[in-house]
DNA sequence: TCGATTCGTCGCATCGATTCGAGCGGGGGC
DNA sequence: GCCCCCGCTCGAATCGATGCGACGAATCGA
């Protein structure tokens, strides 16, 4: 090991203590061009020799001008995204994908320490701009990946644009020239929506997934139903009220178990009149609706013989047992690995596309028909 | 705009546009160095005018030498990685320490589509190396960080030092010049265990997490226990056996809620005579311990009246609602700040040093004193 | 045996930015 | 009035690898 400590060998270090040219030495790692077998041999026990273990990545990038890099933009707290078991489906397909071709997935988070939300009516000078990780301004990517809470207007994309960093979004929101690779969330929510009707529901209440970034909770009104920011909880908002409308609609400030619990509570809860709490709930999420089972469970009503309770995602959820949730099943993973392959479009060049991946209704044993005292009560439908 | 389409402006074009040098212009973006106002002014106004958004990264990295990026090796499966709450929050405290400091952080699958184990006695020709994933053998990264299921004999770590990458270590897996960060793995059972005893408990049985990499589940013999290959697992065994000898040994393919429900399924199940039933559960991990729970309700049995159940790792089940696991806490987003903060202990060129964090038991709603019965007709202790 | 290939190797420019030391011009001190 | 010094700007080398075009040698056919 002739290594002289501190510095790492070059190739071209390398080329010289084999006695061959700095392109020979290349060649002889890149395999790209003819090379006699014998000169790769006595590069590679060059190299060996010298501790020589492959091209500096860095070297590479620069000259091919990728980084092999795809950037995807976590929310404003990594914590946040990881917890949500959809993200991380959907992650584990990407990564999946994009390992396969040699791609690296680097973690961004979005804005950094996101205060309150910019004055309303944005004035002239935007000078101010909310404080942009400096991941986002300054990390070599070849393509970023947004999935996460995509707003309409947002100061990650607009940071993004600016560097022209080729875009993929994994969410509602349309984007100009990016592939999007979206879910058909109105069908869903309105598929489990016709499922309560079907089992002759007709106090359906809503459990809502953020409208914006607010964290807000509380019931849903005209007014905030209109100012929904997010785009994938609108699609939800909107197939839900396509089948029918819900007797009450409660937002929640994240998609967690706790949240849902918290919810379901004040709309089952028992200062609501037995003859006007909702006979089933249609939730947003699987972890809001799972709060819900828990939350019945806790007000000691019988899931589904009392109370119906539909979700949206299709994660497991074993602790949920012995109950299994009737949700909307999406493909996580194939829209992970969907998301993949169009990053890969993107970096060969292809006109960007819209995939909408179909989703579909799996009963669990949480739905079941409307209690038969409200049945006959209820005039209505 | 002047901007040709097709390829991006460079500092070079900027500068010329500017009427200056390129040295200038990078003063200009760079800040590092004296540059007066104007000089600056025109510089950027022509950066704008040509469309120029700050420095090439990967221009900047090779000239400094340095990637700015962290890679994290996750385990073969990603999702399996994410799935785990508690790696989860120790990747947040990491991102978050190092996204302060400008770092990125690389996801990097470890060994892919890792086959059965090579065969045992390591033969001369070390040439069938199992597939080790390409972005560990050439992404630009300036430190790694193991944290999730380091063996001993690593084909991850051999690649990582083959390539001269630094390393941290995150779990107890002890790794010559690399910074350590611990947890207190074995006080923390010790304690826990320590905890039933002193409820009256003498009948305790154990739910381990996976010895290795064989994903088996089934009882823990002696043999079995001393190829216990997984340093945390490790460790808990240890801390254990350091307190009580534990009336069987339930080892589990992955700490997951239905491997923990199964384990107790099989350890409290019917066809344990009652006087022979383990009064007590200690499982080494939360989630595990959260399906012992599940399985004890599921069995008729009531918690902790009947069994109690004790966990490790202290994170958020809201789902378990109404009972609280006692748990014994570790600081997960402390250990990922650590974590962080030893990579950039070795990005300064500190000396390696090694950290152990303290763990604590948190009483909940899940341990309580032996049953009456129990306790007077059992002699023992 | 000589010319036409072909195969393998080499030199050099290039990717984009940083940085060190030199140069130059102006202002202040003597 | 001269010189020195300070402050700003510039030139050129450097980081490490890649790839195009050229060149030398070996092989084959005539």
């Amino acid at each position: 090991m002739g290594r002289t400590p501190g510095s790492r060998p070059t190739l071209a270090r390398v080329a010289e203590h084999a006695g061959v040219s700095v392109s020979t030495a290349s060649l002889a790692f890149s395999g790209a061009g003819p090379i006699t077998a014998e000169t790769r041999d006595k590069v590679l026990a060059a190299a060996a020799d010298l501790g020589y273990s492959g091209p500096n990545p860095l070297g590479r990038q620069l000259r091919s001008g990728r980084s092999g890099i795809v950037g995807v933009v976590i929310g404003d707290q990594p914590g946040r995204a990881f917890r949500d078991p959809v993200a991380v489906k959907v992650l584990d397909g990407l990564v999946d994908v994009l390992g396969s071709e040699g791609l690296g997935v680097l973690l961004i988070p979005g804005v950094r320490g996101a205060a309150g939300r910019p004055g309303p009516g944005g004035d002239g000078a935007p000078s101010s701009v909310p404080a942009v990780d400096p991941l986002l301004e300054s990390a070599a990517m070849d393509v970023a990946v947004l999935v996460w809470g995509v707003l309409t207007d947002d100061a990650t994309l607009a940071a993004l644009r600016r560097r022209d960093v080729p875009v993929v979004v994994g969410e509602g929101g349309r984007v100009d020239g990016a592939p999007l690779v979206a879910l058909d969330d109105r069908a869903g929510t309105a598929e489990a929506v016709r499922h309560l009707l079907e089992l002759g529901h007709t106090r359906i209440a809503e459990i809502t997934l953020p409208l914006d970034a607010d964290e807000r909770s509380g019931p849903v009104d005209a007014a905030r139903l209109a100012r929904a920011d997010r785009a994938s909880t609108r699609h939800r908002l909107a197939g839900v009220r396509d089948v029918a409308e819900p007797v009450i609609s409660w937002e929640t400030p994240a998609s967690l178990v706790e949240h849902g619990r918290d919810a379901a509570t004040e709309i089952l809860g028992a200062w609501v009149p037995e003859s006007e709490r909702p006979t089933a709930i249609v939730a947003h999420s699987d972890l809001l609706a799972a709060g819900a089972v828990i939350a019945a469970r806790e007000l000691g009503l019988r899931v589904p013989e009392d109370v119906s309770i539909a979700g949206f995602d299709g994660i497991d959820m074993p602790w949920l047992s012995p109950d299994v949730l009737t949700s909307v099943h999406q493909p996580l993973q194939a829209k992970g690995a969907a998301l993949g392959r169009a990053v890969l479009g993107v970096l060969a060049g292809e006109e960007p596309t819209c995939t909408t991946l179909p989703v579909e209704l799996v009963p669990g044993t949480t739905t079941g028909p409307v209690p038969a005292g409200v049945r006959a009560a209820d005039p209505q439908a």
